[in-house]
DNA sequence: TCGATGCAATAGATTTTATCTATGATAAAA
DNA sequence: TTTTATCATAGATAAAATCTATTGCATCGA
């Protein structure tokens, strides 16, 4: 039994005429009448009772076609939802990234998005490197934000700009006057950084490959945030990632805290896209990404 | 697209694994790729990314597959229900009689069929026998129960037995002590009639071909039990058909009315049965006709 | 680094199914 | 009786599904 069938069951009990039938589904009338008689075998009953002159459908036909009918009304919303879905601009890409980024990058793409690609649904994760890219690879997501290099396998890895780090200093801080710092400069600071797990505590801790004691690298934030209140605290001085850093905050060196560049524009971190070679969502990918390059300073283009 | 790709879908969705997915098919892995690719293809759109180390459904992918489970479900359903009415000697049969066999015959017969023909679900319509010879005609009745000759075009006609008349009197009549009657007998007698229509009044004016004027065929009952009241009521004597006359009230003469037989037996009517030749519950009706037969006294079968 | 392995895709042949045209059979209508 | 209308049948053809064998690719183990 198939969709045709049944198709043209529902025809010959609308037109109860085999010919007229046949016209309407677009076949030859043997081929409707070879039809019909194959499904009434296949299923084992008489659904028409047919002569030269007259079609009755049987009352067990008539119950089969109120069936078939809600089966193919069914089929062909299951296409139309499909066809609905062929724009390969359009519906779900699963978006992961991490907590360094996301709550600075994304408040900036997603008007974007909405303007440019306004059938595309984002469905945005927020987690760690590695288990955003564990959900990749366990095809749960189609496409990732994050800080490389990272560990990705056999994943395709786009590296999209170079996002530069700011020193953040208390505003009465010493460097909190200097025009830019360098490596140098907070040798012996007291360094704060994230928990243990964010890419970024890896990158800061990277660039300042000091004698710290373990001592001084207890202090662990959750979030960026929490680092931005530390530092407002006078705990101590940290890395930001330039997106994290409000351009107003850089100009007039507001509140309590100062935000300095370094004079070395290598201190930063190289943020990609990552996704599977073989994704269905290629497409929307690429215009996604070519969309972030619009919404990213154009000198931390790579 | 056809259910059976939708079946090939829904395994690979459970299976995630191309192979796994076939052997469960019953068919070869490329025949389930092929067609699987065959349905993306016709839909327009991608449900399953797939490399040679994994299988990956899309999110619309599994929107269609819940609309594919769904779809296959009720197929399913419309299968079972076709194979449930398989049974020839199942299922509903609409069966149309006249109003002067039905209220005699039927309770004879229906607890005959709820014994010998369980799954039977006799529908029964009663009407005068050309508006039932056209339900017939329309395909709306598989079977009629009627007095015959009858004008029935193309119908097949199965004669099953003749059904004599008997002379209903009322009791203090002079024609209610004789054994039996005669035509002669009634001649100047006052023949009460149905109303026009039922064929019974044909065939009582058949035997009856006397010279009663218009006045004193006003009497037109619209029932035999109407008809019954009159005579008792000594408006006049009647013919009444044997299934309507109870055998005790034969016997003992009772109450206000006597039956007396007719010295000829072909006096009486002919009950046929009728169906389109090319009906598909020929089944059905042939052993239902049996039963008819095993009711009735073996004398008046034909 | 190199075969071995597992898996989906591809190629080509084959079988099955659907479809077509032409014709037959039958009953009603002219 | 001939014509017409209608569904069924026959035989040929086209389309589709399916099979076996193989390829290509990535991973895994030695």
């Amino acid at each position: 039994m198939n969709l045709k069938d049944l198709r043209y069951l529902v025809a010959v009990s609308e037109y109860k005429h085999f010919g007229k039938a046949a016209e309407f589904c677009y076949v030859s009338q043997p081929t409707l009448s070879a039809q019909i008689k194959k499904l009434e075998d296949s299923l084992g009953v008489s659904l028409i009772e047919r002569t030269n002159k007259n079609v009755f459908i049987t009352p067990l036909g008539k119950e089969i076609v109120e069936k078939a009918k809600q089966l193919l009304n069914q089929a062909d919303e299951l296409i139309a939802h499909a066809k609905a879905s062929r724009n390969p601009l359009a519906g779900a890409l699963r978006i992961g990234t991490i907590p360094t980024i996301a709550p600075y990058l994304l408040p900036v793409i997603i008007p974007e998005i909405k303007k440019f690609m306004p059938d595309l649904k984002p469905l945005l994760f927020e987690d760690q490197t590695h288990r955003i890219v564990k959900k990749m690879n366990d095809g749960e997501l189609d496409m990732l934000i994050l800080a490389v290099p990272v560990e990705t396998g056999k994943l395709e890895v786009e590296n999209l700009f170079h996002e530069p780090f700011y020193l953040a200093a208390p505003s009465d801080h010493e460097l909190a006057i200097k025009d830019s710092v360098s490596l140098n400069d907070i040798h012996d600071e007291t360094i704060l950084l994230l928990e243990e797990g964010h890419c970024l505590r890896d990158h800061a801790l990277e660039f300042c490959n000091i004698s710290q004691s373990d001592d001084e690298l207890a202090f662990r934030a959750t979030s960026l945030e929490t680092l931005r209140q530390m530092v407002a605290s006078k705990a101590g001085i940290t890395l930001l990632p330039a997106l994290a850093v409000d351009n107003k905050a850089i100009s007039f060196n507001s509140d309590l805290i100062s935000y300095r560049e370094f004079n070395d524009s290598q201190i930063g971190r190289d943020i990609a896209i990552v996704y599977r070679k073989n994704t269905v969502r290629k497409d929307a990918i690429c215009k996604l990404t070519e969309l972030i390059k619009t919404c990213i300073p154009h000198e931390w283009l790579i």
